[in-house]
DNA sequence: AATGAATGAGGTTTCATTCAT
DNA sequence: GATGAATGAAACCTCATTCAT
């Protein structure tokens, strides 16, 4: 039932989107949108719930704290671009109305996007604490992790336009961009998953 | 003229926004929108247009070819996140509708967003050119471009929300994400802006 | 459980309510209202028929033809005050819906009000065969008996909003402005009951 | 334009108006009337701002204080029947929703009518000055007026029915009833305009 | 060139009423 | 006998767009 209105919210955005629309596709009508979920704005949240909830419960089921950091990242991103390749609508409707600058919707999709940041930035700050020579203040560690999510959501974007490389070379390539750096690559050192453990 | 029309479409977003709200806004009536511009769409074209085009000439004129591909790299993130700063509305326009999935709009936007990953590609071919040992396929390079541009955007969404830290902090956060890479940081190892030829 | 109906039909209006709040109210579910009423507007004149017959029968049996005019007078607006005091949300239903031009419910609404005003004629009609030494034409009686009916309306709904003075004093008033006459009052003749009889 | 409003909430009562049918009776569309208005209930305002406005800007111009109490009275009662037989929609609307609970409809309505009982309130306060050997407290004045006003109404409502009896009888038939009171009409006393002056 | 009035379609939401269990 | 789910119509309101002045 949430399958239907965020394959619609996702492909239309919140505002773009009605209800009828929505209804239709479900194959039920307005009225029981509405004795369920009472608004299109509470229809929107449940659809944000549960997209937001279900990529966060895989990207921390996939990174026990227990993992080595960059074995953690490695599994977090897989797990990451995993999800939205395989449940690409509920991608769409947590990323479309990224920039809404007020009301409960706002402040439940900027709460998700800093859920994901924040499993990003406990990673980096153990990678840290494993092997850190120097220390991250709160701030870069925040902003680092920033930047992080901004080039997944990216490359997850670009991937659906381009051939929808696999899930593998997506993270793959997030970790030679990010984690290992650009510039190492111009030597010649590619990133490679760690060994399984 | 469209500076009004941008800080609306910006705030509100494509579909929020209503006719009536940037003709008052400019002070004029919906009318004379409609004769200049046409439609509501063609009117958000306009905006696309010249938000884009005025980001995109500031980066290529602050990126010239001749300049070494790295110090191209700093110089044209550090316009990007300067331009941002000061064209918030702007930024917004071109940012927001990111996702649509069809339409002429979301064909535009989608070529803006290429024109910027386009300057980020052919500075990256350049560094391979200056000091590669390796070589990096077309498709490398592009999702290379990619994620540098969505670390960019993410941190400057990011900057909004946390103070607006000035341009040379977030360029300088950017470089040492992508370009560096979060690796050698837990070294130590920080970038710095290459003195200024 | 016409209780419950008259509270909501009382408190919003007819057109306001809505039976799911009835059936709520009541703790059972729409289809057993439908079950027993038939449909909303049955429901409605059930109320106002409940309603308007208490107040009439209490009206009637408190004004028995052997007392004489004036004392009955006395009697049935009491009777009638007391009546609106306890049972308020009948009252609002009987007065509420007071002026719909058309349809069963005006229809309804307009007999039980006649019903009243009927009481009153009754009374006039009959303190004219006790003392009278003129005679007043049907339509003066009528005319009375209504302007009566308006004024102890007009109380009632003044009492509930100034403190809900005891029908006594009502009673007392009506028979003051109305019975008695207002100029009476400026020489400061004052009606009071007549001893019980 | 607001007499059409006017007209449809006076016969349907706010709730079962319809803003098409409202808009349909001016022959103009629904945006007009909001472009106008604003929303439903500040049409229903104005239409009872005007209705209202009216009547008592004519009760009041009728009963200029420097006349006697008694003429006064007999001026009030006799613009106020005049106006209602003229404007009868008019006056449906101010009378219609006359038992709402609460919102701003509700205290809008209420303070019209408190408005009339004040001109009537104020003509009693005169009467006793004039001649009264005896005082009335605030609080008798008042229900004294709520009353004739209540009586009024019926009258009114009463006549629409009863084949619209003019003015002038109307007018009579309220002042024997209230000012002159319905004991003294037993005895052959019947009330009679002043003399004008 | 410029505006206020106008339009018609479409959006969200509610409600009386009925069916399947 | 009783309930939750379902329906379809209609309500209020807004908006992109156009016309008459």
């Amino acid at each position: 039932m949430l399958d239907m209105a965020a394959r619609v919210f996702g492909a239309r955005g919140y505002h773009a989107a009605s209800m009828a629309e929505i209804a239709e596709g479900i194959g039920t009508s307005k009225t029981m949108l509405y004795a369920y979920f009472g608004s299109k704005e509470q229809l929107y949240l449940a659809c944000l719930g549960r997209a937001g909830g279900l990529l966060i419960e895989r990207m921390r089921s996939a990174t026990p704290p227990e993992m080595p950091a960059e074995e953690r990242l490695w599994a977090g991103t897989l797990a990451f671009f995993s999800h939205v390749a395989e449940r690409r609508a509920e991608w769409s409707v947590l990323y479309k109305e990224a920039v809404l600058e007020s009301g409960p919707l706002a402040a439940k999709v900027a709460e998700l996007r800093q859920e994901i940041a924040d499993v990003v930035k406990r990673v980096i700050e153990q990678a840290v604490e494993e092997r850190g020579v120097t220390q991250l203040d709160e701030m870069h560690t925040e902003a680092i992790a920033q930047a992080v999510v901004g080039a997944g959501e990216s490359l997850a974007n670009w991937s659906v336009r381009d051939g929808s490389p696999p899930a593998e070379m997506l993270a793959t390539l997030l970790m030679d961009s990010t984690w290992n750096g650009i510039r190492p690559l111009l030597q010649g050192s590619r990133w490679s998953p760690p060994p399984a453990t």
